[in-house]
RNA sequence: GGGCCCAUGGCUUAGAUUGGUCAUAGCGUCCGGCUGAUAACCGGGAGGUCGAGAGUUCAAAUCUCUCUGGGCCCA
């Protein structure tokens, strides 16, 4: 067809659309399209850093969205002239994840066995695992379109990075803010490590433990306290007793022996107590009583009672028994009472030898012989189990022991204001986490405990000497001054050649050996704004510039990984928050609403997506509701983005190319000479502010809808209404209506290139590249800017009132059962707002076809057009006229009603033949005037006349007519221009019609000639209206 | 156990700061229309106690409280 060789290129729009995402793919990679719109060494300096994921798993939907709001952001920014800095994308590498997954490829499931195999080997498999699935991360960011630089990205575990880490670990030991203590851990005692608090909340479980009841002998005193706990193999190290200072408590007397408890929970645990005396907390303390085994003790004061917050009165007694070792809370109240440490427990989880009956015994296996001896003693004075959830390690399945372990620390509680001031500076999306789930975790600020008791990560840069002076090593130039001997040939920051390091002791010139352990890996990617650069021993440029981050973009469950990370380590570093705006993203789940896991077998893949439904669709449907909300994700909800906003936008290029290319159309300067033109100039400027303001304030679905809402403006109502100007306007109006539509496609392609990359490049390429003689890609312009001038809101305006009076039109129709075809002579707009009056006078044209009329009026009221029509209220007049009643109704029904109605209304009554009558005694009713159908809208009414004459029959006719020869071209599949000989043969009414009619019929089918009689070609019967017509299409050669 | 978030027709959803006519639109469904660009389009119907209850107010989907259910985070 002719359309092929014009000016500009068919968009092939029946092609798959991943298909063509492909090539375009290619396009970008054979072009370095990608490289250049990255590497423009611009002045102004956008910052971005890239939460580093782990390449050891398959990238999931979750990670597609992250792709896809990160690159949204960038390629907008990008075009906004800004130069994204870094632009690199990074690698998660440490951690005991990747070392279980090791440990899983090797078979093995202990440290032991680790050593076994030897550091070195093992470390280097987690190199290698790190990176499993590199290749599947890198195909689906580039397959979403994500232009981050893989080539260059940082990644944690090279020496440069790890020698960052070290520098800011020394600036914290300088500060005093890197120290050892002891810490209360959830701990695997079969793998020998405690476990993050991530790797905690992996493994809650029900489970059932013994819940028993035990009594202390109070030393001065013949009575006991009743304590309850569900951790027996705890009493062994009990130092201390806890009542709350404000709680109730109680005396009482059972089997002859007397118990202290909390008041309210005496009927829980006795049937038949006798209540002595009561009493508060606060009279309890400092009580003491007999310690319940005697393995152990504290060289401290210890066995009294003091009190806490903690103490509920939900379970047990009251009195809670403390064991400082074990419990987080137990240990904090230890450390302030001043009550040392104890613990008989061994690092495997096994009682040491000073608790001789139980010497070697795992603790929980401890538990019955703990009790059996109670209960023998008479102290077990009741014993039943609890279910309750009990963390359990999330792959070996021990239960975890809550255990005092030496830990290294940093003291962000010291610092704590910094970090909320810190916070406090951030714009969060969305807000409420930066006060709410944020801020409330930084309100109650713990120590972040750094040590890690495991092999692959950052190792700890700590070196102690026997004197126990301590010293962190904070660079490679450092270490090699004080190693004793010259570092390995292939010495890397890593376990164990840092191990192998012995350094000089600057204090007393003994050995220093390095403490054992690496470091927390959230640690590293917090250090990610410096260490990138290799800050500071390089590139100090590029960190000055990139820092702060201006925004970056994570999902939700970062909150307290990355988001917290990176602000605590900023805020200590250079106590500035180390991004300036954080937009969280939500979780993705399957259709139903469920999380997606492998495991339940809901989960999507992405790059089956990506191949049967395409990029485009994909982000379009990402980025079209809040990203922070969950979304539910289903192949039915991303398809309707092509059907909906991708294929009807391509329908609008495809008509302008293959219409542009018949008319020879050259895009140029042009007089704007059509209203309808100015409103879409107006929308498409309106369209790029809310654009923009949606992505400024970081609410990028308001973006994403308004192109949607434009892109429906656009085909269904500027082209559906400009159809014919394109056909058969005039030279000027032609010109008006190419460039308007041609300059808006342009703008709409530029504007859509951060959400759509693939299809507006497709678009620029066939339709602006050449033409316009622009850069090599359409992601290498400037985003556009509204031109105010244009924006013209009454406009907009009345064309929406255009739209509702033709919505009203069609209604009215309708309940007359009258066809849009039918032409009818004659629509009211009725209305008290001025607006709607301009809007007839300025659309007139469009409005007349819209409702198929021959004139279009405007009134201000509707007088003229109904009939008052007024009934009597019988409950009303019954009462009133009693035995009148029927008389007086009827003369209500016969009186004039518009006359009534002005007494009624004006006068509050009115007399008829003798009665006086008031408005509540009849009903005034607005009838629609004979002949006339009326829809009614907000503020305003459409009238129609419905009355058809002999003329308006005909022209019915006439474009049925023309409708089915349409269709008949259609079912030929002519070109658009293919002239054709029509003959027809039919009812008399038809017949008369279609002469009347003819130049208009053969004007619109491009009939050559239009005879009565039989023809040749395609010959259809069909029925207009009950009346039958034979017509024969033929094409001309 | 604590914190935060969410709840709008069968499904997906709009309804911010500043409560205000008839609660938004799409998908699906039924009826009708339109069509020489469209995987379309247009009009209408059915379908809603805006999770439940209370409160503030002339007025609540919107503000407050309580509850229920779901989610996330933390214990």
């Amino acid at each position: 067809m002719s359309e092929n060789n014009g000016k500009f290129k068919p968009l092939d729009k029946n092609a798959p659309i991943p298909e063509k995402e492909e090539e375009i793919l290619e396009f970008w990679r054979s072009h370095d399209i990608a490289e250049n719109s990255r590497d423009r060494g611009r002045d102004k300096k956008f910052s971005f850093t890239e939460g580093p994921p782990t390449a050891n798993g398959m990238p999931h939907m979750g990670h597609v969205l992250t792709r896809v709001a990160k690159d949204v952001y960038l390629r907008y920014k990008t075009m906004e002239g800004y130069q994204i800095v870094p632009n690199i994308a990074g690698w998660d590498t440490h951690g005991l994840p990747v070392e279980i997954e090791v440990e899983k490829q090797l078979g093995i499931d202990t440290k032991e066995e680790i050593m076994e195999f030897g550091l070195e080997r093992f470390n280097e498999l987690c190199k290698e695992s790190v990176f499993k699935y590199q290749k599947e991360w890198e195909d689906m960011s580039e397959r979403i379109g994500f232009w981050i630089d893989y080539e260059n990205a940082y990644v944690t575990m090279r020496d440069d990075y790890i020698e960052s880490v070290w520098w800011s670990l020394k600036q914290h030991w300088k500060n005093g803010l890197l120290e050892r203590g002891y810490k209360v851990v959830p701990y695997c005692p079969r793998c020998g490590t405690p476990l993050s608090s991530h790797e905690v909340a992996q493994g809650y479980e029900q489970t059932e433990d013994p819940s028993i009841y035990v009594r202390f002998k109070l030393e001065d005193e013949d009575s006991y306290f009743l304590a309850w706990t569900t951790t027996p193999w705890t009493l062994i190290s009990n130092l201390l007793l806890v009542v709350g200072k404000d709680l109730n408590y109680a005396l009482v007397e059972h089997d002859k022996e007397r118990y202290y408890l909390a008041e309210k929970l005496v009927d829980d645990i006795f049937e038949d107590a006798e209540v002595l005396e009561t009493m508060k907390g606060e009279d309890l303390l400092g009580k003491e009583y007999k310690p319940m085994f005697d393995y152990v003790d504290s060289d401290s004061k210890s066995h009294y009672v003091t009190h806490a917050d903690f103490v509920s009165l939900e379970e047990g007694t009251g009195i809670v028994h403390i064991a400082p070792a074990f419990g987080e809370d137990d240990f904090e109240l230890c450390k302030e009472e001043g009550v040392s440490l104890v613990n008989p427990v061994d690092e495997d989880g096994k009682f040491k030898n000073i608790v001789s009956d139980h010497a070697g015994q795992f603790v929980k296996d401890a538990d019955n012989g703990i009790m059996k001896n109670l209960d023998e003693r008479g102290d077990l004075i009741k014993r039943k189990t609890v279910t309750h959830t009990y963390p359990f390690c999330w792959r070996c399945e021990s239960p975890l022991l809550y255990y005092a372990l030496e830990s290294w620390f940093i003291r962000t509680s010291q610092e704590k204001q910094k970090l909320i001031d810190n916070n406090d500076m951030v714009t969060w999306k969305p807000e409420h986490l930066k006060h709410g789930r944020f801020g409330n975790f930084l309100d109650e600020l713990k120590d972040w405990s750094l040590s890690r008791n495991r092999f692959w990560g950052t190792p700890l840069p700590i070196w102690i000497c026997d004197e126990g002076h301590e010293h962190c090593v904070g660079s490679r130039e450092e270490l090699e001054d004080l190693a004793k001997e010259p570092l390995e040939e292939d010495f890397e920051f890593h376990k164990p050649w840092v191990d192998r390091v012995k350094l000089e002791c600057p204090e007393c010139s003994r050995t220093m050996e390095r403490v054992d352990y690496v470091i927390d890996c959230w640690y590293d990617s917090g250090s990610a704004p410096f260490a990138q650069f290799h800050y500071p021993f390089e590139n100090e440029d590029g960190f000055d510039e990139a820092f702060p981050i201006d925004f970056i973009t994570e999902a939700l469950d970062q909150t307290r990984g990355w988001f917290y990370s990176l602000l605590a380590i900023s805020s200590l570093l250079f106590d500035e928050p180390a991004y300036k705006s954080c937009m969280t993203l939500g979780l993705v789940l399957d259709e139903d609403g469920e999380k997606m896991s492998k495991s339940k077998g809901n989960a999507v893949e992405p790059m089956e997506v990506l191949e049967n439904l395409g990029a485009d669709a994909t982000r379009v449907y990402f980025l079209s509701s809040p990203v922070w909300k969950s979304t539910k994700f289903s192949d039915e909800l991303v398809s309707e983005k092509i059907s909906k906003t991708l294929n009807t936008l391509m329908n609008v290029v495809s008509f302008f190319t293959s219409n542009a290319n018949i008319d020879d159309f050259e895009p140029g300067e042009y007089e704007v000479n059509d209203q309808i033109d100015r409103w879409l100039i107006s929308k498409k400027n309106t369209l790029i502010n809310e654009v923009r303001d949606g992505l400024d304030e970081l609410e990028v679905h308001r973006s994403t809808r308004a192109i949607e809402k434009f892109i429906d403006d656009l085909s269904n109502w500027y082209l559906r209404r400009s159809r014919r100007r394109f056909w058969e306007g005039t030279d000027k109006e032609k010109e008006s209506a190419y460039n308007t539509l041609y300059e808006t496609l342009k703008t709409l392609t530029q504007v859509m290139a951060p959400f759509t990359p693939f299809l507006s490049e497709r678009i620029y390429q066939s339709l602006f590249k050449e033409t316009e003689d622009g850069p090599g890609s359409v992601h290498m312009l400037d985003y556009p800017e509204s031109d105010e001038e244009y924006i013209k809101e009454s406009l907009e305006q009345h064309m929406d009132s255009v739209i509702k009076i033709a919505e009203l039109g069609r209604n009215a129709r309708q309940q007359e059962n009258i066809k849009l075809r039918q032409p009818l002579n004659q629509a009211v707009v009725v209305s008290e707002n001025d607006s709607f009056e301009e809007a007839c006078e300025i659309f007139k044209d469009i409005l007349m076809d819209e409702l198929n009329v021959k004139e279009l009026v405007f009134s201000g009221d509707e007088s003229g057009l109904t009939e008052t029509r007024i009934e009597p209220n019988y409950s009303s007049l019954g009462p009133k006229f009693k035995g009148d009643a029927d008389k007086v109704a009827e003369l209500i029904e016969f009186a004039d009603a518009n006359s009534l109605k002005k007494d009624l209304l004006d006068e509050g009554e009115a007399e008829l033949d003798g009665f006086d009558i008031t408005e509540e005694d009849v009903e005034i009713l607005e009838d629609i005037k004979s002949g006339y159908t009326a829809s009614e809208g907000k503020e305003v009414k459409v009238f129609m006349d419905v009355d058809i004459d002999k003329n308006l029959e005909i022209e019915g006719l006439a474009r049925d007519v023309v409708r089915r020869i349409q269709t008949m071209r259609k079912d030929l599949e002519l070109g658009y221009t293919q002239k054709i000989h029509t003959r027809y043969k039919g009812d008399h009414d038809l017949h008369e019609a279609v002469e009347e009619m003819k130049s208009y019929i053969m004007n619109e089918t491009l009939s050559e000639t239009l005879d009565e009689g039989s023809g040749e070609g395609l010959e259809k019967d069909w029925s207009i209206n009950g009346k039958d017509i034979t017509i024969w299409v033929e094409a001309i050669e």
